[in-house]
RNA sequence: GCCCGCGUAGCUCAGUGGAUAGAGCGUCUGCCUCCGGAGCAGAAGGUCGAAGGUCCGAUUCCUUCCGCGGGCACCA
């Protein structure tokens, strides 16, 4: 029984008890949503709620009061073994072995569907993250994105959300210019520009742009700065992109922001907001009015010598979006943008939207690394950057992404790299990870031993009996397994998948537990009894509700290590 | 000055109003002739930055203050 079935179980309970007259309360006073949850302390129960707290004022009656009159109802509910009342009121429902142990079978029957929910069915949602100029390397802080943006997206599509992962590209403006600029320096012998770039990778781009042409050197300015801009822009994405595929995250737009520009797509936004009625002229300039909405000021979209500003991209960038049909726009941005928040919401306002429905903008803080017990300071200038492909290199896609997800964004992060790669197997993946590939072994060689087939699919459901699953190891277990499904609702709702990578570390700590106490496997020449064979269902469960938590995180479960 | 985020164990961090505030690292003590010891069991370690407020109940919500980080362009 998973908490949503007990829940749905106690609002019939309860609204039972208001039919009969027992409870003095309205349908309409239950709660719209029933708390169950897994107790901090399980010698509490396996599942408690606080209805009979949210209820018991409006009832008239106190919290405990109200918990008895539903104790004896509750009691008769199929796989109940106890209710208790407890402190202020809780309710804690202790459920049968048999009864908490059929959920093991449920996960094996929906394998890699285990935990998938409907909360976003029919939603089209576009997520944009990193957005990096193509002016270098995807550094540290766009790894962040890239490991969270995808698994956002991953746990949005859990709940079957349609989803869109966008990749921004300010291909456009004076860093371009002053990419291009170092570029072409460096490939003619000059001093790279003061305000320039002067990375590493600078000298290598201009002797890969003229080993493929030659004649670029050759060609009149304005044209030979036009050319190594381009060229080393085409490079530059390109490597992004590869870099990224490596990276288990695959964009499936990577959108132009030059694009916007050609494509009318600028023309058609400024015709909505006209529409709307926000865009006015003064001092030369075309504005828009986001100070109706907001924002601490009006913005220019137009500049007086006519050139349009990054604002006006941004703003046929999200009327692009909606054009395409996309029903809400969630934008991953650095702290160092949270700026933009007002002024993106105001422009949503602007072109008609509600904000609070269209668009949503999750501001991620800043990433720190230490090393050597000090700060390494980055700056792309400098080209003293440690790269999305440096990080890699040292720990593995796997560890980058897990220590990257593992922290809500909206906190700065620490890494600390000598932890990270001197001592790797202190990184909390590998705990997981060790977990999947334990069980994996000991179901691989129950097969070996012929005790079950090698394939759960095969596995015959009769074989399997829960009521045997009565070790209090085995009843947190699986109660932990039969919280998955509200933490990936959980997770997708707030746009936290921390949540999966802290709840898939508690699954692995509450294996290794049961794994240490419960002997699975039969000992020496043993005979073969239900309980092995029960004990195999609930590793297997667990295997599932692993590989499918590490999945929506972009990392592997490996079958060993 | 204004705006956003953060402040929890020595360190890095969980904890979207609930019961005795948790985990990893580090320190200390036990546990492999048997399914993977990359593991398990236990100990020590806390004024949840401070003060008010709301609530049956606050680390969580609100206000003020202190500290840290980031941001406030007809730049991109």
């Amino acid at each position: 029984m998973t908490p949503q079935e007990l829940a749905q179980q106690i609002r019939i309970a309860v609204n039972g008890a208001i039919s009969a007259g027992i409870l003095n309360l309205e349908i309409a006073d239950v709660p719209d949503e029933i708390v169950v949850e897994r107790p901090k302390n399980l010698d509490h129960g396996d599942w408690a709620t606080n209805i009979a707290m949210q209820i018991g004022k409006k009832a008239g009656l106190n919290p405990r009061a109200a918990a008895e009159i539903l104790q004896p109802i509750l009691e008769q509910l199929p796989g109940v073994e106890a209710i208790e009342i407890a402190g202020p009121g809780f309710i804690n429902i202790r459920l049968s072995a048999a009864s908490q142990g059929e959920l093991a079978r449920d996960i094996i029957a929906k394998g890699a569907s285990f935990g998938r929910g409907t909360q976003l069915v029919g939603k089209k949602i576009n997520v944009e993250f990193i957005s990096a100029n193509p002016t270098g390397p995807l550094h540290l802080g766009h790894t962040r994105w890239a490991a969270v943006g995808d698994a956002i997206a991953r746990v949005l599509e859990a709940e079957g959300a349609q989803t869109a992962r966008e990749f921004y590209i300010n291909d456009l403006g004076v860093q371009m210019d002053k990419f291009g600029a170092s570029v072409k320096a460096a490939a003619i012998g000059e001093t790279i520009p003061e305000d320039g770039y002067h990375g590493a990778y600078i000298p290598d781009l201009a002797k890969e742009i003229v080993s493929a042409s030659p004649e670029i050197i050759n060609l009149p300015e304005p044209e030979r700065s036009d050319a190594f801009r381009d060229a080393a822009y085409a490079l530059q994405l390109a490597d992004q992109k590869r870099v990224l595929e490596n990276f288990n995250t695959h964009f499936d737009v990577w959108y132009s922001e030059r694009s916007l520009h050609t494509s009318g797509a600028v023309d058609r936004a400024f015709e909505k907001l006209k529409s709307e009625g926000h865009m006015f002229v003064e001092d030369g300039a075309t504005w828009l009015r986001t100070s109706d909405f907001d924002d601490d000021k009006d913005r220019v979209l137009i500049k007086a010598d006519g050139a349009l500003t990054y604002f006006a991209s941004d703003t046929a960038y999200y009327v692009d979006k909606r054009n395409r049909g996309f029903d809400l726009c969630i934008y991953l941005l650095g702290a160092d943008h949270h700026g933009y928040v007002n002024r993106l919401r105001a422009l949503a306002s602007c072109a008609g939207d509600n904000p609070d429905d269209h668009l949503q903008i999750l501001v991620g803080q800043m990433v720190k690394m230490l090393k050597n017990g000090e700060e390494v300071r980055l700056s792309k200038r400098a080209g003293n950057i440690i790269t999305l492909e440096d990080l890699v290199d040292e720990v593995g896609v796997d560890a980058a992404r897990y220590s990257l997800i593992r922290y809500p964004v909206d906190s700065p992060l620490v890494l600390d790299l000598d932890l990270l790669v001197s001592s790797t197997n202190d990184n909390p993946v590998y705990y997981v990870q060790y977990a999947h590939a334990r069980i994996a072994s000991v179901v691989r060689n129950a097969a070996d031993l012929g005790l079950i087939p090698a394939n759960t699919a095969d596995w015959d459901p009769v074989t399997f009996n829960p009521s045997l699953l009565t070790d209090e190891r085995e009843g947190a277990l699986l109660g932990l397994l039969a919280d998955y499904p509200r933490v990936v609702a959980s997770a997708a709702e707030l746009r936290e998948p921390h949540r999966i990578a802290r709840y898939v570390e508690e699954v692995a700590s509450s294996y290794h537990t049961f794994y240490a106490a419960c002997r699975v496997l039969p000992q020496g020449d043993e005979e073969v009894t239900e309980l092995n064979i029960s004990r195999l269902w609930l590793c297997a469960a667990t295997r599932q509700v692993i590989a499918n938590g590490l999945d929506l995180l972009g990392v592997s479960a490996p079958e060993r290590m």
